[in-house]
This record gives C-alpha cells, sequence and structure tokens, in this order.
DNA sequence: CGCGATCCGATCACTATCGGTCAATGAATG
DNA sequence: CATTCATTGACCGATAGTGATCGGATCGCG
C-alpha cells in the first residue's frame, strides 16, 4: 500500500463516517498505529481533517462542530454586559432588528424585562429566544439558511425588509474601526446585514474589544450611520480613541454614558 | 469508543430527544457516568448543549416550553416510524416543503440521509434541525412567529410562499378526515398551511393515529388534494377504513405500501 | 425544617494513547 | 554491488483519559 493510496483511503473513510478511531483506521487498513498516526498527524497539518485522541474527526460532516458553539462559549461575561448596556436605549413600544450574532443573542434574551416590543430579525436563534417573551411581537425574515451563524441571508431577507421601518436596530460584526465601520467576511451575510441597517432609523452597533479596529471585507454601515458604539473596550486603548476621535458615540459597559 | 465518537454520539442524541440523563448516557454509550459527566462538562463550556442537574438539555430545542415539550414526547416512536415511511417518497435533488409539527420535525432529523435537498419551511425546529445538514439548501419562509407551533405565519409567510413550485410538502395537522381532509384550529395556521400546500405539486400528510378522524375548525388542505397519508393506525380500525374508501393513498408504519 | 436519596466534583490508581527514537526493510541511484 | 534515503513497525517514557471511591452539595418529600 502506497502512502499517497492510504492517506487517501483515510480522508474517504473519514469523510464517511465523520469520526474514526487510530486503533480502526489500523485494522482497516492493515498498517501499524503508529504508522495511521503520522499519517493523521500529516493530514491534520495540512489541514484536511482535525485530530483528537484517539482518532481524527471530519469538522463538517454530521459531526459535531465547535466553531459557532465556541465562539459562544468565549467572552459570555462581556458579551452579557454589552447586551445590558443596550437594553438601556430600548423604550416599551419600540419596533427595533435584531442582527445575528452572539452578542444580539444575548441581548435578545434580556428583552422580556422591556415588556411590550416589535422584533424583526433574521437570527434563528434570537427568534428560538423570543419564543418565551409573550410581550413581544418577533417578526423573521424569510431568507435562505447559513449555518455558520444561524441566520437567514439572500434576497428573501432583503425583500422581507424592504418597506419595513424600525426605530432602532441592533448589529454585530466581524470588525468595526473609524474608517470602514462595521464590516463583515461574506458577501451574502452583509447583503442582509445592510438591509436590516436600511430599515432602521437608528443603529447600534455591539462589538466587544475583540472586535474593535479589525477590518473584514464587506461594508454592512458605514461609520457615520453608527448612532451608537457600545463596547466593553478599554477608554484608554489605542482603537477606542480613534473611534472616539471619529465622532461615534461610543458607550462602555463601565461607566455612565 | 474514542472520546470525539462518544462526545459527537452525546450531542446527536440529545438533538433528537432534546433531554437526556447521565444514568441513560452512560448505559447507552457504555462508559462511566464519571466520563459522561466529564463529558458534559466540556460540551457545556464550549456551548454545544446545556447542562443540568442529572442530565444535560440542548437549548433552542422543544424543551423549553413544556406544552410542546410535552407534545414532542408523546407518541415519539410511532412519528419516528411515520418519518421513516415518509422518507422513502424522497429522492435526492428533490425540493420539499416542510411544515411545523413534532412529527415534520422528526422527517427532518432524517433527511440528511437523502443527500442533496431543498427544503422550504415555515418551522424554526425544521430549519434549526437542519443546520447540521450540509447538503441541504434550507429556505425559510418569513412571517410572524407563533409560539405555540416555533413556526412562521401570516402575510409574510404566503407571500414568501408565492409563486415557488415544490416537488413534495409533507404537512401535519390536528385533524384528518374523509370529508374535510387535513384541518387545524387557528385560522393563521391554517392560511399557512394552505401556502405551502399550494406550492407543492404533491401532498403528503403525515398523521398518527390521535389525529384520524378528527375535525377542527380550518380546513387546509381538502382530501382530493391528500396524495399519500402516513398514518400508525391499525387497517382495522373503523377511521382508517373510512379514509380508504375516499379513496386516499394510505400507507402504514407496519407494511409494504 | 429535617431527612434520605441523588448527583456532583475531587482525588487516585490504572490503562490507553501519544510522540520520539531506533533498527529493519526495500526501492532508487551511482 | 554498495550506498542512500524514505518508510515502516517496535519500543519507551510521558501524558491524557477512565473508572472507582468519597465527602459534600442539592433536591424532593413529608
Amino acid at each position: 500500500m502506497i502512502i499517497a493510496k492510504r492517506r487517501q483511503r483515510i480522508v474517504e473513510t473519514l469523510r464517511s463516517v465523520g469520526v474514526i478511531s487510530v486503533h480502526d483506521l489500523a485494522t482497516q487498513l492493515g498498517a501499524s498505529e503508529a504508522t495511521i498516526r503520522r499519517d493523521l498527524r500529516s493530514l491534520d497539518a495540512s489541514g484536511m481533517m482535525r485530530r483528537t485522541r484517539g482518532g481524527a474527526v471530519m469538522p463538517g460532516a454530521l459531526t459535531y462542530e465547535p466553531s459557532y458553539a465556541e465562539k459562544a462559549g468565549q467572552l459570555t461575561a462581556e458579551k452579557n454586559a454589552i447586551a445590558e448596556r443596550a437594553l438601556e436605549l430600548i423604550k416599551p413600544g419600540d419596533s427595533i432588528a435584531l442582527g445575528p450574532g452572539t452578542t444580539t443573542l444575548c441581548l435578545a434574551r434580556l428583552l422580556p424585562r422591556v415588556g411590550e416590543l416589535t422584533v424583526v430579525t433574521n437570527s434563528l436563534l434570537v427568534a428560538e429566544a423570543l419564543t418565551i417573551a409573550n410581550q413581544i411581537e418577533v417578526i423573521v425574515t424569510g431568507g435562505m439558511l447559513r449555518r455558520s451563524i444561524h441566520a437567514l441571508v439572500g434576497p428573501g431577507t432583503e425583500q422581507a425588509l424592504h418597506g419595513v421601518r424600525l426605530d432602532l436596530g441592533f448589529m454585530s460584526g466581524n470588525g468595526v474601526n473609524a474608517e470602514r465601520g462595521l464590516t463583515t467576511p461574506n458577501l451574502l451575510v452583509a447583503a442582509a446585514d445592510q438591509a436590516i441597517a436600511e430599515a432602521c432609523r437608528q443603529i447600534v452597533v455591539l462589538a466587544d474589544h475583540s472586535k474593535l479596529g479589525r477590518v473584514t471585507m464587506c461594508q454592512t454601515v458605514p461609520p457615520q450611520r453608527i448612532d451608537v458604539l457600545i463596547t466593553d473596550a478599554s477608554p484608554d486603548s489605542r482603537e477606542f480613541r480613534t473611534l472616539l476621535t471619529a465622532g461615534l458615540d461610543i458607550r462602555t459597559i463601565h461607566s455612565g454614558s
């Protein structure tokens, strides 16, 4: 058995079953476990699969993919604090939009406190979170499901938002900087975010410190359209001051507005 | 059993049943409870699920709302069997519609087996369940969130379905009888169901025995438009024969078509 | 409020797995 | 034919995962 062939078989097997152990592979391919380990190490390094103790997994198959969940678990305290701060901007009776993202999801979970509200969202998780809030009218835009962010994008989303007018929009993204505003790496997601932004009179951007100063491919909201930026970054940080001098209304989780 | 595989199985199990105890998992996976606890702690930390005393729950799944969860817990085996039967009607490449309901949700969980598919749905739970199926293009209709069934209804839903044409529609309801067809007690839900039915070339109704013969307020699909009815009711029952003489193509979970 | 039952986290001994090293094999090359 | 080099499998110390056990926390019940 030639080396390339064996590795190809490993990838094929992994693709079909999602996860496999070193022992099984060794038996199945008639090689020693040491060899399989070497193969797996190499394949892992080249990004063909992910190595785990005792075997390997194929990310993206039916297996559990920690990507989104991991992100959701990170900086939870900060995100909650940002959401608390955002909540102060919302009055009973408002109609608001919530974009996709873990921080907006945190905010959604706090919304029942406000009372009567109308919420428009393209995030399945936000909608699901608001299922328990009887006083909130929830409207979901249609669209194609984008798995990585559990949200709806595409022409359906934009059409659903066309002609709608809301008081406040709460959005997140992958980066905020003074020059480009809010940016996101994906075109479809960006288009959906833009549609949300257009439907809202005022726009509030929620961004933890890891996003401040970062720039990714597509602009979703230009800096001059960001009415309020809520973040947990330190007011002393360079990015913070750059944004401040750009004229943004920044609010932190620490002190008053 | 390697770690990755065990944890994957835990997540899969949890995704399909919503709640599970440490003891059950240990028995089912042949591991000690200590190991399962460690797994759950890790999965909880990464946000894959939420840990509870004695077990774990899947957030965003049916577990939150007791009323819906209760319904979902009932007749699970029967509903799964009905879903398996329905799966036989689907070919790779088909475009299908899935209405709200616990039985259609069961079907959604089986769809990854088929391969490439386009699925249109107004059920948040169906959409969420299909998040893991990479080969399936999922399109969600927009609309107002109806909490009790975790689905979207209203003008937005109808508009999104207008002009769409699909191969197969899988629908459920609160009652099926020979005279009135598929019926549901709520006007908004009925309108959404009608819109789905109109968009589909063929309609398959999934109904467990508790729904057979029942009639509720609004008709969603007239009997002559029901192409296939899949049920777990006994072919000897009165309702079954009434429907049969009405000319419906009925398939049961027990025998061949 | 007290009680028994259950569940949890921490600890510890045991085992499986891992990475590294090294010798053996075999193909390619001069 | 001798040499070189890549690959392989075996061995070994290090380490991570496992299961049993125990004290303490929590829950449900009367």
